[in-house]
DNA sequence: TTTATTTATGCAACATTATTGCATCTGTGA
DNA sequence: TCACAGATGCAATAATGTTGCATAAATAAA
């Protein structure tokens, strides 16, 4: 990823040009899988915590991330490839939890269903699926 | 929910019967929805926390209660409706929160539809869905 | 029923993850 | 280049969950 290209994605989203956005930004779009904090911690030690922190909380704001719920407690983050605003996220695709190599994925071909439930206001889908992953499983 | 049952509960997941078991066990037969740990500390306020915790935990090796994961890092349990083991747990239906009141409820009758991925091994699955409950939405 | 053994509980301490307040520093627009 | 909104780092705090150990209680055995 071009410098320049992180910098007009920050700049898309109203966000201040600073290293630490620009190397978290980058090493999102590096990874072909989510990142948990503890990746970024491990990676950016240069950083505050609170300040990878804030900047997650920020790029979850103007729609860059999407935070990703994990039944071990721990959250992941992911980039957003569809078109997510401040307003509103849309995050319909299925997550995929390695259970030997821990990483999750986005898998933006897989959709998740619509469900219906009579009498409910049905807004949001998550569906995470664990298993081994493409590269623990050969 | 007649005490008696309660106790046949236990034995039959070869726990022993104590008090915190039984309040417990009572709170999750009488609730229409998972309970969270907060939920659980604020009622049982005679029992530490530790012992919530390790009620659970055992609840949740003998099968008869399921971990939630929560978008929110929180956990909430349920019941378990199908005949779940120590050895394997299956909660194959669909999980709602509502945005509202945030009860999170456990929909049998909705089951997780079964994810393809080439080249991966598909192990559990989870989908949790939001929105307004019947409740709530009225 | 009493005793012995296994298991559960409560307390204290600790671990992890995440947030808040505040002083200082920096990016950006004027 | 100057002023100011916003970002950062540090310290402190909060929330959630776990571990070790002494004591208490439940079950099994006598």
């Amino acid at each position: 990823m071009e410098i320049k290209s992180l910098i007009n994605t920050l700049k898309d989203h109203s966000l201040r040009i600073t290293d630490c956005r620009k190397d978290v930004l980058e090493k999102f779009l590096n990874a072909n899988h989510a990142l948990s904090f503890k990746n970024l911690e491990e990676d950016l030690v240069n950083y505050d915590r609170v300040t990878l922190y804030r900047t997650l909380h920020s790029f979850i704001d103007k729609g860059i991330l999407h935070r990703i719920p994990d039944d071990s407690g721990f959250a992941s983050y992911g980039i957003c490839h569809d078109t997510c605003t401040p307003q509103s996220h849309s995050h319909d695709h299925v997550h995929f939890k390695c259970d030997d190599c821990g990483n999750i994925e986005c898998l933006p071909s897989h959709h998740v269903p619509k469900i219906e439930i009579p009498g409910y206001l049905v807004g949001e889908a998550n569906l995470i699926v664990s298993g081994l992953c493409n590269s623990c499983n050969h």
